[in-house]
RNA sequence: GCGGAAGUAGCUCAUUUGGUAGAGCGCGACCUUGCCAAGGUCGAGGUGGCCGGUUCGAGCCCGGUCUUCCGCUCCA
């Protein structure tokens, strides 16, 4: 026996958590072997299964649990003219612009915003000094009236700054674009120079060719969004499935984004797994049902074991071009509070931008009845859309379930272990079955539990080594329980349960463990 | 993409100013032990991230390159 003279001093080392991963065969890096390829990683022999039981999880959440919600799964290549219709191919390329001194990059849209912003607060501020000015009879009406003029000079140059300046984002000229920066003298924050780079353009959508000629009908992306999947197949699964709305399509796959610094581990990469639901609504319903899938959803984080206090909502205040409501919610990583999943309010827009491009009709007829007591008839429905970063749910759950703990023995000496606390459920392993020894007819029992258990969940059976080194290997990997079989089984059929979250033990029923990490894990 | 730091065994690191690499842990086999990282014996594993240069000789000096981490930037 044992005792926990200290239990703490479990810091949520990031690098740490990183290196467990790999140690322990959750996560390697993409072609390794090679050097490594930046931003993209292989989930190991561990990762692999955690990352399937969360995919699992939340699938299950949304289609089995909803009756009004179907899963699909479209394909990662789709016609390019999609992402016409969806704006990737306008919006997903941003100019960019370099300040040679300061080597610091700007959105060009962002700098001269800024400096739009600038110059009406000048306006603003000239203003105010001239109002109180007036009201203190400091100066007279004449006096203020070219005061007044001045702001207003300010706050029009600002505006007509923003109107050039769209008109040339529009027309992709980027050396007039570059010529409005330097007649404006717009500076960089840091360096504060006009000493700037030519407009180049960032396109964050991968491209390939498709079929045997390379003509530019043959360029087909590697979809940014799942999304799009969904939205061109609504009238399919509607019809279908003869969905009545409201009701949601969920879809769980790969997205790939060029990002121009992919960071974080695994937290921003290029290659990424999305796990979404687009619930379609009646037009003016949409708000009650973001509120209804912001609440739904945090829900569910927390259902999976994280912490209501590391979840937060973040409202966004500037909206992607489809959307009239969107917040993230948060979860606060170990590197600070970042995006893990996104609810967005996506209106009408895709369907209505398919509807155009492809030249169809995508409507839905409801058959309800409003207050007149008529049908409400023809329209296209509006769309709510939860959005989880699989990868990073996988990086919230891992972040969460990593310590270092640290004790002394009841003799004095330091003691300790690294565990990863993976809600049962969600655990690679479930169980290990440990023999105490390879012989006197141990193993030969361990192996019939084995046999009996991994067909309902996964086991792991391990006889080399001392207990407690096994123990300390299965709490790396995070495996929920073991059970030990040891002389007294062969007496009175019971063995023991060691539970890996404060390695508690007990002694059951050899018959019971199946049955009892049934009940655990459900 | 810019700036900073780093890269030696699976992991953590050592190798005094250049003289062809070691330890601990881990891993494999066997013996012993048996409920929280036990002991013994034997063993596998490194062209020092990669490429090039200087030198009689480079893990060490120089250049390039790749990757990772931190800061900036980016994240419809």
């Amino acid at each position: 026996m044992f005792i926990f003279a200290a239990m703490a001093n479990e810091a949520n080392n990031f690098a740490e958590i990183i290196s467990h991963c790999k140690e322990y065969g959750y996560i390697f890096q993409s072609s390794e072997l090679y050097d490594g390829l930046a931003a993209v990683y292989d989930y190991g022999q561990m990762g692999a299964q955690l990352k399937k039981n969360l995919r699992d999880s939340w699938w299950k959440s949304m289609t089995q649990m909803h009756e009004n919600i179907v899963g699909i799964d479209a394909a990662i290549f789709m016609h390019p003219t999609v992402w016409k219709a969806s704006g990737h191919v306008d919006s997903f390329s941003d100019p960019m612009i370099d300040n040679k001194d300061s080597n610091k990059r700007y959105r060009v849209d962002h700098l001269i915003e800024s400096y739009a912003e600038e110059l009406k607060v000048k306006s603003d501020e000239i203003l105010e000094i001239n109002n109180i000015k007036k009201s203190n009879k400091e100066i007279n009406d004449d006096e203020y009236g070219l005061e007044a003029n001045k702001a207003s000079v300010f706050y029009n140059k600002g505006a007509q700054i923003l109107e050039e300046m769209d008109t040339l984002i529009a027309a992709t000229d980027y050396a007039a674009l570059k010529k409005l920066i330097e007649e404006n003298k717009i500076k960089c924050s840091i360096s504060k120079t006009c000493n700037w780079t030519d407009i180049r353009e960032f396109n964050l959508m991968f491209n390939t060719k498709i079929g045997a000629l390379a003509d530019e009908a043959d360029t087909i992306y590697l979809r940014p969004e799942t999304a799009q999947g969904i939205f061109v197949n609504f009238l399919n699964v509607q019809k279908s499935g003869r969905m009545k709305i409201p009701f949601g399509i969920a879809q769980t796959g790969k997205a790939f984004r060029n990002e121009i610094v992919a960071r974080q581990f695994i937290f921003r990469m290029r290659e990424f797994e999305q796990m979404e639901m687009q619930f379609f609504v009646r037009p003016g319903s949409q708000k009650e049902w973001y509120n209804y899938w912001k609440d739904e959803r945090k829900k569910w984080h927390e259902s999976i074991g994280i912490p209501a206090e590391k979840l937060r909502f973040h409202d966004h205040i500037k909206l992607a071009h489809y959307a009239d409501m969107a917040l993230d919610i948060e979860f606060e990583f170990p590197f600070g509070w970042k995006e893990l999943e996104g609810i967005h309010s996506r209106t009408d827009y895709d369907l209505t931008q398919h509807a155009t491009f492809s030249k169809k009709k995508i409507q839905y007829f409801d058959n309800d009845l409003n207050e007149e007591g008529k049908p409400y008839g023809n329209y296209t429905p509006y769309v709510v859309e939860t959005s989880v970063g699989l990868d990073r749910l996988f990086l919230t759950v891992m972040s969460l379930a990593y310590h270092d703990e640290k004790w002394t023995r009841e003799d004095g000496t330091p003691d300790g272990r690294v565990v990863l606390k993976i809600p049962a459920k969600l655990a690679p392993i479930k169980l290990a079955i440990l023999p105490l020894l390879k012989k006197d007819g141990l193993p030969e029992i361990a192996k019939q539990i084995m046999n009996e258990c991994k067909g309902s969940f996964m086991c792991f059976y391990e006889e080399k080594d001392a207990i407690g080194k096994r123990y300390r290997r299965m709490d790396a990997i995070g495996t929920a329980f073991c059970v030990t079989i040891d002389h007294q089984t062969k007496e009175d059929n019971t063995v023991t349960i060691r539970y890996r979250d404060d390695m508690r033990q007990e002694r059951i029923a050899l018959s019971e463990v199946k049955n009892l990490v049934e009940k655990l894990i459900g």
